[in-house]
DNA sequence: CGCTTTGCCGTACGCTGTACGGAATGTCAA
DNA sequence: TTGACATTCCGTACAGCGTACGGCAAAGCG
């Protein structure tokens, strides 16, 4: 019974809070290419045409759920110091576009920002001015921090695989056996040295997070 | 005139190396979701199902475009000296995905990686190597370098200009206007410094870039 | 000659987003 | 009370999608 349970007949009158958690829930379980119009005005008990009344649009739809995809990250705390506040904000960050995987692909073709995103990158700009980030840099920074955020993300959302237990047995399983040793004599080192010790993309993404903070850090000291 | 003109009748024979190559023209023109069989088919003056004897699926077609867009990358030299060589690699990748900006987006769902994608991790993780890298520090490097490459086109290619007289037009116009000052405070800021002193995609990569190729020097040599 | 293989494609099925017009319901003025 | 109107809903229809299926013509081969 995950949300609630209203195969038939929709009591609640539809309203776009409610369309837009319910397509953010079947995209989801489904993944965003399963999410159609008709599928989710069946799923909430209407007719297909009616959501057309609280938005405009599929791609507006799209916008919405992205917009409720960032308004569930942690926003960076304004008086905390600057690079906890920014590693906080960027792990929170990654579990988020983790959940949802297919909102990363989705920002490529989505042009307008929402309410929740701007937020967040006028909240980071703060803490990166606070600190003592002239404009310029501060920026450079942003720019920084969030395409390392982004690609991320893109990249843990395309391995094949989702967690620790899965990685070893498609390692083992798929990749080595079809990766040529004398063709790929780097890519097997890598993928064997990562299965004996395992792989956690949490990890992964502290340990370039640190670097970049360290770097941001040497280049705000040097103004 | 782009490529050849044969509205009817397609003399050549298909063959899957034109199929893809009209594929990926078609995506550069009219973007990736206006790629269809059916209108492939009429650009190679061919019927639709035909293509289905060259290409599995529509999902073994984008994969096929994708690699052909890695394919376009400068591979990373060997024996130059490792800075020189994944800078000059980061900047060739950048153009090439600004020149393709459907290709990012397409990564996500595609899980599996073409020849020449492969081809470029192996060339990456090669020079990593040689610099001194252990397979570990080589390992975050890679995904470090990916993330940046692919967030930061991720972000260009979800700007809603093209160029940078786009960008004075678009943020005096919309921006600024919609951007209540009160509310967003440093993103104003932040837009009319960039208004001021112009705004160019490829730089700000660059300064990225360095940033991240210093860090990861650092960590090379504290080893 | 017959036979199989190969490349091609016409048709059809179930799906998509959504324009359009009509029906039901709620709200307010006279 | 009655009429007018706005809002919400939805049934139908249309053009387009990916592709399963079966048929057609030519080529290669015994």
């Amino acid at each position: 019974m995950s949300a609630e349970a209203e195969g038939a007949g929709g009591q609640e009158p539809l309203s776009r809070e409610r369309v837009l958690r319910r397509a953010l829930a079947l995209a989801d379980a489904d993944g965003i290419e399963a999410l159609s119009m008709r599928k989710l005005a069946r799923e909430l008990g209407a007719g297909a045409m009616s959501l057309y009344h609280h938005v405009r649009d599929k791609e507006a739809l799209l916008d919405g759920i992205v917009d409720l995809v960032f308004a569930e990250i942690a926003l960076p705390e304004a008086q905390a110091e600057w690079q906890a506040a920014v590693r906080a904000w960027a792990l929170s960050a990654r579990a988020v576009l983790a959940r949802h995987p297919w909102a990363i692909g989705l920002m490529e073709s989505r042009t307008a920002s929402g309410p929740a995103t701007l937020q967040h990158r006028e909240a980071m700009m703060a803490v990166l001015r606070r600190a003592g980030f002239p404009i310029r840099r501060a920026i450079h920074a942003n720019w920084l921090l969030d395409s390392y955020l982004y690609g991320f993300a893109l990249q843990e959302a395309s391995l094949p695989f989702a967690g620790a237990e899965d990685f070893a047995g498609m390692t083992e399983a798929v990749f080595l056996p079809q990766l040529s040793a004398t063709e790929y004599p780097c890519l097997t080192e890598a993928a064997t040295a990562l299965l004996q010790e395992g792989y956690d993309p949490a990890a992964e993404f502290a340990y370039g997070l640190d670097l970049i903070l360290d770097a941001l850090e040497r280049d705000r000291r040097s103004t």
